[in-house]
DNA sequence: TTCGTTGTGTACTAGTAAGTACAGAATAAG
DNA sequence: CTTATTCTGTACTTACTAGTACACAACGAA
């Protein structure tokens, strides 16, 4: 009983999450939120908690978003190499900036000063821990493609480093050749 | 004539340094500014201009620093091999924090999406556009060294690619250890 | 000492943003 | 239809912050 919501909280995420990844978590206004949405900030409040909280869910929506995307990714009937090269590439669009949004809401958060809150560090450390985690799992199932003395968990390490620089520096609208010359580069040590 | 400065203009950019890359720029208030110097609002706009004109000067003075260390770094008498390998880990306190500032000001900036001012853009793009060229120049001078087809230009990019990640991951406070083992693994790209 | 000039500190203005009170609308149950 | 309940929209409060007006202090010059 009682009036129900006029909104689904899913598409308010999905809009919020656009306007806190293209300027930033201080700078996004709730009236912005508002003002994209259509839903006024009452029903924000009742439906989400406070700023803060509500951001939290957008970041761990697309946390998961994004590591079911890699787990599908990872998990394909190819070579590891191969797997992992699809990964990487996948990332080119938001470099580039073709999908409109640029680099990676969870970067973007990490490296804000202001985001110093536990439970956003913890959110964003639980992510890339399970990033590392799929692509470390698959470089040991696939240990015999590679040379002797091939270190997964390093590797593993590596490639979320490059990843992480190349969406960093996605804010520089790099052309996306050199995006793949750098991909390309790195899968040189998969080998 | 006229009543002297009670500051040194220099001293007040370098605390203001510290407490935008602890806090960010949205999140720092000139009042902090004020209470970390001793110098109050009218003083600071005054010497500085506004707040943004005040972070560009920041900006440009973390810039230039880093670049200085980099060329003189970059520049010694030894193997590039070696001078890039001393390059990159001069950047481990930085990420594991032993100097009380975590991460990159520049990045942090980059990766923030409610600096688009133009002249910030343009201050971080021209410094990383000098760093990858200080790298590219001393790969080619040195291509000797290295073995046959080896390519100086996307091997400097993709050093920076591995810098701004090192550096963004910085904020997840990464055990040191890791951190050299990356430098390790991507040294093995130059050769 | 006196004056012109420039820096300093206090106290203010104006604008913005987070969060909420409250009146009214929409629903299901009885 | 009536009522209890939950959501919605307007309008408000509160707090903070960028930027400034103004009176005063500190200096060099004459």
């Amino acid at each position: 009983m009682a009036r129900p919501r006029s909104f689904d909280p899913d598409d308010v995420l999905e809009i919020a999450r656009q306007v806190f990844w293209q300027k930033g978590f201080q700078a996004t206004s709730l009236d912005e939120i508002t003002a994209a949405s259509g839903v006024a900030k009452p029903s924000l409040y009742a439906a989400f908690g406070d700023k803060n909280a509500l951001f939290l869910k957008v970041l761990d929506r697309y946390h998961d978003g994004i590591l079911g995307w890699a787990e599908r990714t990872l998990a394909q009937p190819v070579p590891a190499r191969e797997a992992i090269r699809q990964w990487l590439t996948g990332f080119i669009p938001y470099c580039s900036g073709e999908k409109g949004q640029r680099g990676c809401l969870s970067i973007n958060s990490a490296t804000d000063g202001s985001l110093d809150q536990a439970e956003l560090r913890r959110s964003i450390e639980r992510y890339n821990r399970r990033l590392e985690e799929l692509l470390r799992t698959r470089l040991r199932a696939d240990r015999a493609e590679f040379r002797k003395g091939f270190d997964p968990d390093v590797t593993a390490h590596t490639i979320m480093v490059v990843h992480a620089g190349l969406l960093a520096l996605a804010h520089q609208r790099p052309d996306s050749k050199r995006v793949k010359a750098v991909i390309d580069q790195v899968m040189s040590l998969l080998a």
